[in-house]
DNA sequence: CTACATAGAAACCGATCGGTCTTTATCTTG
DNA sequence: CAAGATAAAGACCGATCGGTTTCTATGTAG
């Protein structure tokens, strides 16, 4: 019958168990939802028993801002792999990189945690640092991959964290709402616009 | 000991309880969130019991889709206010009136209900209907608006909806990471830069 | 190998969930 | 008024929630 017998150090098993607690955490936030993001179901898809849960987080609380932590830290993971060879990037690629990850599936999770934030306090209160540090993280980088053309750097940010929130918008709205061509559209005219701005801007 | 023996009709009965039931729910909706959201949480800020809100709603879905049809219709009725005098409306007025349902307290029963959505096929397949004729009032009411300026109907629908995501990425972020600064000078650029555009496809 | 600490399993707990059922109050109809 | 229909109350139900507790398995240090 014989089991996995395979011999792990401590740390090992523990940080094996919490990478599958949180990977678990950020699915079952993918596939159903925050609300339904119980600990009977984390613990059914990690294959982790609730005793086992309860010794690496001290509640689902913990349990969940690991999760938004990690997702946070998958976008950072994603900017270093899209300018890995320190090329400036035009408009375009930035917008279409904005949109993918907005899009993306992990992104999902954080939509969930920001709407469920409003109504409950401990978890706004221990998001809102991470929010403010991913837009931080992502503020900089723009500001960074614009430097030396003479663009106002608060332009810079408001430019792109305008085009964040719109993404953002047209995402959750078409979950239930999906308009396909409309969607391309936009990503069309807002290339169109932002690039036309740019220059303009770096023209005076 | 009294009481309130006001004689009512039994449809006057019956529409104020569905009137309060409805009410309460998205009270409740705006200050505990879509899940805290609980029938015995509407029964009591409504003051009806459960038998009654069951004799009126098969479901707590039914009461969910009742209360996010009536967001709907207060942002409809928001717009008849607004242009109630039939003069057309400038970009900077619509931005601004737009911003301001977003932003309203009613609106989060919008951001609530489309995120559980996401995960809810029930919901999902009921809020869809509700949403496209949410946008296809507002798109009519803004190419009615530009009636006559020479703007390409689809250009006013993109943008319009456009800047509707946009401010509902803001507002959503705003709960979690409010940067009111950051907030004004994103409404002051975007009437500036949808005004110019619209001299400039109103020129052509 | 022994003694101890950490990791993990699983039964268990009170509270709350959406929904049902039985009973009572109120209104309508003749 | 009486008889029937509709509205509303609230006790009740099984399922599930987050969290606790008890106990076992595994790794570490001497």
């Amino acid at each position: 019958m014989s089991a996995t017998p395979v011999r792990r150090t401590q740390e090992q098993r523990r940080t094996e168990t919490i990478g599958k607690l949180v990977e678990a955490t950020i699915e079952s936030i993918e596939q159903v939802g925050y609300h339904r993001t119980s600990l009977g179901e984390i613990c059914a898809r990690s294959g982790v028993s609730k005793g086992g849960l309860f010794r690496h987080f001290g509640s689902r609380l913990d349990l969940i801002i690991a999760a938004a932590e990690e997702v946070a830290a998958r976008h950072s993971a994603a900017f270093d792999d899209l300018r890995a060879d320190g090329v400036p990037l035009g408009i375009d690629d930035i917008l279409a990189f904005a949109r993918a990850r907005i899009r993306h599936e992990t992104n999902v999770v954080w939509f969930e945690v920001l709407v469920a934030a409003r109504t409950e306090p401990d978890l706004r209160e221990r998001l809102a640092p991470i929010t403010q540090s991913l837009y931080e993280m992502i503020e900089a980088r723009a500001v960074a991959n614009f430097e030396g053309l003479g663009l106002p750097e608060d332009l810079v940010r408001l430019a792109v964290t305008s085009a964040i929130h719109m993404f953002d918008g047209e995402t959750i709205v078409s979950y239930s709402y999906p308009r396909p061509e409309v969607e391309a559209a936009r990503m069309k005219s807002a290339v169109e616009l932002f690039t036309a701005l740019g220059k303009d801007l770096a023209a005076e």
